[in-house]
DNA sequence: GTACAATAGCTAACAGTTCGCATTACTGAT
DNA sequence: ATCAGTAATGCGAACTGTTAGCTATTGTAC
């Protein structure tokens, strides 16, 4: 939320265009903490910019997402999320309602897990993705699951 | 492949109505070491049930994984995933062609992770999921991929 | 200011999956 | 062995999340 100010030259650099459009995506997911879906943030988005299109916040998350400002948080339970946060960290993804949210973790991302795997196949391996599932606080109350976590 | 024999009596206990279609699909996938997508197993399982509809498929995979005989594999990369092993293990994801394999990993899958999260978090920490990803050894070759691979 | 290409907005298409409904066929009881 | 009852089938249509095609705009370089 703070390098917004640069973001106009940095993606000119990498040969993007900064629309209106493009730059209120963008600073509309940094300015928040959760990690919207594409529809929420459109939604979010519409409350500056009332006629963006939907195509629109898509099209600019992937492009956002091709010049590294942006990552997408899919592991299959419905839509993807976005982060604009790119550094590597952890999520947790409420098994009841969807919502991801990030995980200040000290463990450090283990490259020797990666290392471990390589040793035990013939595939290439270039690394892993880890989630964490569970319970919100909101939700945690509540009992009524409709779970999707497997793994 | 071993335990489909005990899988009527055994599906019965649990509510189940062990129907010629169920059977197939979970022998099915039973006896692969793949892990193929509804699509691909319907389309394994028609050679002995021509006329078996690929809504049938779905419903059955989701009813087996409610019964504890097969688990889904969704990532998020395109279709899910279906594995009649249950017991957790390791699987990694080829960036170009999105099969799915097992990983022999005598790593252990570690609850102390779950803690550390648990002690970081108010959410409730109910586990995590690990995926690995890569290129299988057919895709190795070839290089051009189509990424879909993050966090 | 002007030109040109990247992008917006719109709608239609698409993939994967689920749902509704009439028909079929397991299963437990007779 | 038959029967009733209900879960499951097959089919197609609906639904969700996402991408693509097209024309009109509009940033950006000159």
């Amino acid at each position: 939320m703070s390098n917004c100010e640069d973001l106009r030259d940095t993606v000119h650099e990498h040969g993007g265009r900064m629309t209106r459009q493009r730059r209120v995506v963008l600073e509309t997911l940094a300015s928040v903490d959760a990690h919207p879906t594409a529809a929420e943030l459109h939604e979010m988005v519409r409350q500056r910019l009332p006629g963006i299109s939907q195509g629109t916040v898509y099209r600019n998350l992937r492009r956002l997402q091709e010049l590294g400002y942006v990552q997408e948080l899919d592991y299959g339970a419905g839509a993807s999320h976005f982060d604009a946060r790119v550094e590597p960290h952890y999520h947790v993804r409420c098994l009841r309602c969807g919502r991801v949210e990030d995980l200040e973790l000290d463990v450090e991302p283990r490259p020797d897990v990666d290392q471990a795997a390589q040793a035990a196949t013939d595939w290439q391996i270039d690394g892993h993705r880890v989630e964490f599932v569970g319970l919100c606080p909101e939700c945690r109350g509540t009992d009524e699951r409709e779970d999707r976590g497997g793994g």
